[in-house]
DNA sequence: TTGTATGCAAAGCGTTTGCAGTGAT
DNA sequence: ATCACTGCAAACGCTTTGCATACAA
């Protein structure tokens, strides 16, 4: 069904060498690199393909919009620099938290956002 | 400085009955009964007013619009229903969050979101 | 009276869609 | 030869802004 691309492997391939979660326009700067004519509006079809397709994830971290980053990996979280913006993988959980679900409710899916400064920023003070 | 008009009052009023994070369009349509004419500019406007004054917070479920609750609340969490969409307040937290921060990073502030079904969709199945 | 708040309409901005042309199989 | 994919531009939906009027204080 899926078929190859020029446009589509350097979308997948922008994702992949990211190795953090990408904004859609960053998808686009990256991407176009691979496939110099790529349009925004392929970005944004192909995104939801890939999404579509498994092979991609959608991150959203509150306040911003939708990032993208690859599916095949494990159960992770997200911490957000308030200073610079940027958005890094966490490799933990806190675990537990069908503890916090109310009687009644089933919970299936949860998601955490760490905020705070990133090292850089830290040290920059 | 913070004036107070027909339309704040209907718009803060709004969101202390509801109990729970409003859309905008959700804010626009109760406070509308309190203030016939009230216009979605003038509901932005306000909502940006009162997070500034401190009185109201936003609330961002990942993949929504942001959503604005009453500020004077302990710290809590929200559950989303995948259903029907409905947001619940949940007065609980994992805690112990600053472990999960990589070394060197400075943790200030967390966001978790619990997705599944609600009672009543619980129970409709 | 003075300056903020409001309503309306227009402008913005990121995302989506329509369509004719391109390209993969 | 098909039929999906692409680029471009127009359309969309939500949010913001400009401006003249209305309203608190």
């Amino acid at each position: 069904m899926i078929r190859h691309s020029r446009q589509r492997d350097a979308i997948r391939d922008a994702i992949t060498r990211a190795g953090r979660p990408l904004l859609p326009q960053e998808v686009h700067q990256l991407a176009q690199q691979q496939a110099p004519r790529l349009g925004i509006a392929t970005v944004y079809r192909n995104l939801q393909a890939l999404q579509d397709a498994g092979e991609v994830n959608q991150v959203t971290i509150p306040g911003d919009s939708p990032r993208f980053e690859l599916a095949e990996q494990p159960h992770h979280h997200h911490f957000k620099c308030t200073q610079c913006g940027e958005v890094t993988t966490l490799y933990a959980c806190p675990g537990k938290l069908a503890a916090l679900t109310p009687q009644g409710y089933q919970m299936h899916r949860h998601e955490l956002t760490l905020y705070g400064h990133c090292v850089k920023c830290t040290q920059a003070h």
